[in-house]
DNA sequence: TCTGGCACTCGCGTACGAAGAGTGCCAGGC
DNA sequence: GCCTGGCACTCTTCGTACGCGAGTGCCAGA
């Protein structure tokens, strides 16, 4: 077990190397923080955290930085979440209230962690499968041949063509359109299928090809709008990676352009709270030099997707906690609102 | 005026370059090509080219690099566009073929775009000025509630929600449904105002609020519409931009990051054919080192959007012109079918 | 257990010289 | 008049050497 001042040296390696970008010495940090020890002591320390994996030195003598083991300590015991100041707290709420639409939001809340974090932002659109239907509409365009529209709680509207195997009479669609929607809406989708499962039979045989077209596209709908889309930006602030560029940067980008990739990473991440998730911890190898923090917002009290940032391990982490968070319940709210 | 073998001088120069990225000298120039002189004469030559300004050297005792002006040069006479082979016109017509809706064929354009040129690819959303109206849909939610659907002819589906400043029958409604459908049905989106405009008129004066309320959200939504969205893709390409990087690639990404940039970029281009803007013809300072490469492309004759890619001057323009011209004209293609 | 001291190790910046590539120019040849 | 070979000159690049500074590890003493 570590002591107490050798977590605190620790925490000072971190905040240092975090700062200034380069390897911190011992005799940097008694300056800078007063441990109330000499270098000696602090290198004392410091042995002991390399040799726990904690800290590492690039080369021989020279300063230590931290291993992602070492940020794992950091983040789990040392930091906490640093709250937004009210300031911020209002320029992100009248950045994010001046959205006038789903996208709008989407892509609003990109820009802001973007600059907020000054790193990468991720922010996946509201998923569908936790959201209720608020309205299904179904419209004929000619004799065999309808449009399902189907509107979300979150304000997302989809809608679909619908080949029909035969005419459909109006006064059928009126009464699908009616039965559908005493049936959906309001519910959730995961809870569609079962609810419309016996509406053919409510039809005369005629017509129970086509509400089971309908249906059927009607459930497709839902499963394909699954394929959660994600919005990124920010991107600029990738040159304020490291060093040494190309190498850094290339898997990054790749990484970034992989929608399949990102949607997992945020996928990954846990439910409830904040997850952090610091270099190798990222089962994508491109970035095993960046932490990913990342949350689930929603318009209630219960999460629908999820937004977060990529940056390099070596990042501000309870500043980026503290606006991620902070961003992801702003959303949250506007999305409730409208 | 430049003599035939100066021309072929600085076409050998600006392939070599683009190939090596290293300045060339005239030794490597008379081996590579057989220009049938010796480097001594090519270095007449070379000193001639620089002196108009073509190619410069980036320091005494180096080789020749192209100029923006001499790359400028090098498009408009020295190269033609490279056809795509037969393959690779497969490889793209496939690749397009499988996309399911419009942002699919979207994303896969981008996709496809930088894979091909290995660059920065960029592709305007098909914009709705130039498209024409397939049906426009009327539906009530509520008394005093409508939903309007408008359907263009690539496929292209918008919605907006109208509240009546009356209720409005459904009588009225499929009264309103018909006749807007048998005016704007298949016209231009810029003749729809004048084709409604005395719509009202025809109905009860009861009705007539609610019918300049449809009629104005129509019209709002197709010059809202008119703001249009981009999707980019191969950012990861910029990492093979050169060796001075993060000074060279940050101004890009940034530009990149600005929808309106970009948008005006493509925009600035040419209704018709290609174009070509190399370095400083780039208005925007951040893509000053850079040559975009654009082209319109649309459902029909006509164009309704741009697409484009993004490099280094130092590209290969032939190939990219190639690829950009082959990838436009089978998304128009695919836009047509749809 | 902490501290001061000391020798040791590297990385970094600078300086210097040799090598190589490329140029410009000039005189001579077709 | 144009092309060519030759030659001197300029710069960049690379390898080596060297001194400086930062940082470490270890040890003896408080």
């Amino acid at each position: 077990m570590l002591s107490e001042r050798r977590l605190q040296v620790l925490r000072a390696i971190v905040q240092d190397y975090v700062g200034t970008e380069e390897p911190v010495g011992s005799k940097a940090l008694t300056e800078r923080h007063n441990l109330g020890v000499s270098p000696a002591t602090v290198r004392n320390d410091m042995a002991a955290l390399e040799d726990e994996g904690f800290i590492a030195q690039p080369h021989t003598s020279a300063g230590r930085i931290p291993t992602d083991k070492g940020y794992r300590l950091f983040v789990d015991k040392l930091a906490g979440v640093k709250p937004m100041s009210p300031p911020e707290r209002r320029a992100i709420q009248n950045f994010l209230d001046g959205a006038v639409d789903l996208d709008d939001v989407v892509a609003r809340t990109v820009r802001l962690l973007a600059q907020l974090t000054r790193q990468v932002a991720v922010v996946q659109y509201p998923s569908l499968t936790r959201s209720t239907v608020r309205h299904v509409e179904l419209l004929s365009l000619a004799p065999a041949r309808l449009m399902l529209v189907l509107i979300t709680d979150t304000g997302r509207v989809e809608q679909r063509m619908v080949d029909c195997p035969a005419p459909f009479g109006e006064s059928s669609l009126a009464d699908l359109r009616a039965r559908l929607n005493s049936r959906v809406a309001g519910r959730r989708f995961a809870d569609v299928p079962s609810l419309v499962e016996d509406l053919p039979e409510a039809f005369e045989a005629e017509d129970r090809g086509t509400v089971s077209t309908v249906l059927s596209t009607l459930l497709e709908t839902l499963v394909e709008e699954n394929e959660e889309r994600l919005m990124i930006g920010g991107t600029a602030n990738l040159t304020r990676f490291g060093h040494d560029f190309p190498l850094t940067i290339r898997p990054v980008l790749e990484a970034l352009e992989e929608q399949v990739v990102l949607l997992k990473l945020l996928g990954e991440a846990g439910d409830s709270g904040m997850t952090v998730r610091i270099g190798h911890e990222n089962a994508y190898e491109g970035l095993n030099s960046t932490s990913v923090v990342s949350v689930g917002y929603g318009s209630g009290g219960e999460a629908v997707a999820k937004l977060g940032v990529v940056g390099p391990t070596r990042m501000d982490y309870p500043g980026t906690m503290g606006a991620v968070r902070a961003v992801a319940r702003y959303v949250g709210q506007i999305l409730a609102e409208s």
